[in-house]
DNA sequence: CATGAATGAGAGTTCATTCAT
DNA sequence: GATGAATGAACTCTCATTCAT
């Protein structure tokens, strides 16, 4: 593919972006993504074959734009202040009702479900998750500001927790109090209160 | 409507129930139900207008099965007891793969999120855990088997988790081993070790 | 049929005739008229085999209840003001909006068009109308109140108008004022002006 | 949309045509046109997205058709002639029974009444019939070959009159006899006699 | 007589997918 | 490569009509 190829599914990418995050997976049909491109029928079966494809590529898009923001910080700033970043983070997406693909995610991963890690970004990104945060802990023990007895475990203990709030956030909704909450319920079980 | 209504509305039901668990509830047409059922056309529509309106039946006689199993054994156990068997049964849950309607319910709730507790039932379903375990922790603090100087917001914190882990196994798969280190994890934090 | 059964072919033609005046013959379903009667859908199938049968039944019931209200005043009245109350009338049919069969039978003997005067109903309120207005016609001219020197090509030549305004008033509307004028065109074409 | 989208819509509303003469319009459907045209189901929805859009499109190409046919031949003729001509081209529409789309029209504008001439071809027709109608009207009289104080009124007089046969014609038949005498009644009250 | 559950035909409509140009 | 007309399968929903009770 030439590079007007790659212009033509960027255009593709950005549009169906829109729509996955409007309608989720299953709702969303060829015929959708053709109207909202301005492409022809044919036009798109040159790049894609089923929504199916093109979700997968506006996934990995999301999840390589999504970088992270907080690694640049790590330094200047005390564990208890990146940990609270991390799950500000973590309430944002929460929280965020436009342009979300965590519906359209999870409504594809559940017909679709490999269990790699390379081939399930859902996976990938909570195992990133826990990576991170398992760092931040242990650190954050190092440095005596966490009481932590297992960061890997908390870590994986508190991102399950995290994935919670989001798909309830989904189904029953949840308030930003609740929120706010939870997050105070888990730093105190971790931050040591200085006297 | 008669009893024989009533008795075809129960085999819609029964047969409904195996076609949500197995394709979700987004996938499913009214004439799946139909041929499943063996019935006509026309014929289902007498009893419902929609999958919706089946799966809502589906759901709410699922509910109404669930009971408390959990308030049959209090008094005899210790607390510790009773909080496993809680723990376990939630285990059964995230690990259960045939019949399940979890998906089908998220599915569901995806694009039709009452806030209310009585028109959501994973709302419905999720409020119910928080009190029993809410209750469960205060009784556990009371006997002295737990330390946990806040019941109510241990008990949502735990119900999040175990959301979590449904839908994670779900979309990403889980493995029992990880669940059981994640309940003996949220154990660990609450039960207080004679020595 | 026991007169049981005349109540209940009453109560039929009733809530049937509601219906055909709201939304004409063609899209009356025997479902429509089945639950307006609260009447099973078996039941009415005792009385009537298809809308036809009961649209039919409903029209006789009309032309029944019509009756010459006219006959009742001749003699007091000169004949202008005989004419003038029959084309009354007519204006009348013609503006109505609410409870009017004439859509309803005009789609009904669009399809079903018997020629013969006593099985087609709308022939024979023609008919009925231009013997009625002939004879007003010739005791107008008889007493020297009209110039009418056919007064039988009259009569249908004014049903005919009549009947042109009927359908104009349902397919594109029509003003009263346009009513009016019309009538006035046909009265100026026949009253002798006194000087 | 190309020159060979344009062939096919040609087809559609030619066959359409036809279907709409036989069955008039409530009883059409979009099956029937799909029949007719040996076009697939999915292909009719192409051009149109419902038989009142196919049917507003017939009616429009009829009435491009239609055409002044008198307009050409003013000039040579008396106006006795021409509105002779203008007569018979109405008794012409008023006795076809073949390939005539008069039901249909009516079927569809007694559910669908705008009364604005440009919706409404009904309409359009009948003012474009009093405007012709009035202006030979006028011109005859300025000849003195009328006799008619209002040719305004007295041309919408006759359209009424013509419209009235044309609905009697389809819902209880008129014999060609009837015809003639009525549009002899009305050239009698307008034609000056020579003598 | 009367009921109303049940059937099945048929209409509307939408899309994935193909293919000639 | 790119187009968009065309196909046909699939789904939703509604009724006329029947028939066991």
């Amino acid at each position: 593919m030439g590079e007007k190829s790659e212009q033509k599914k960027e255009l593709i990418l950005e549009k169906a972006r829109e729509i996955f995050a409007q309608k989720g997976f299953k709702d969303v049909t060829m015929k959708d993504i053709v109207d909202a491109c301005e492409i022809s029928r044919g036009g798109l079966y040159l790049y894609y074959g089923s929504t199916a494809e093109v979700f997968l590529d506006v996934l990995q898009g999301e999840m390589d734009r999504e970088e992270d923001s907080i690694g640049k910080n790590v330094g200047k700033l005390t564990m208890s202040d990146i940990l609270l970043l991390f799950l500000k983070e973590q309430k944002k997406e929460i929280l965020r009702k436009k342009n979300s693909l965590t519906i359209a995610a999870y409504e594809y991963y559940f017909e679709n479900k490999p269990q790699k890690s390379k081939d399930n970004l859902l996976k990938t990104q909570m195992d990133m998750g826990i990576e991170v945060l398992a760092k931040i802990l242990e650190e954050g023990v190092n440095r005596e500001e966490f009481y932590c007895p297992d960061p890997k475990a908390a870590a994986r203990n508190i991102m399950f927790t995290m994935e919670g709030m989001k798909v309830s956030a989904k189904t029953m909704g949840i308030s930003e109090k609740t929120v706010d909450e939870e997050l105070l319920y888990i730093l105190g079980g971790l931050v040591i209160e200085e006297d």
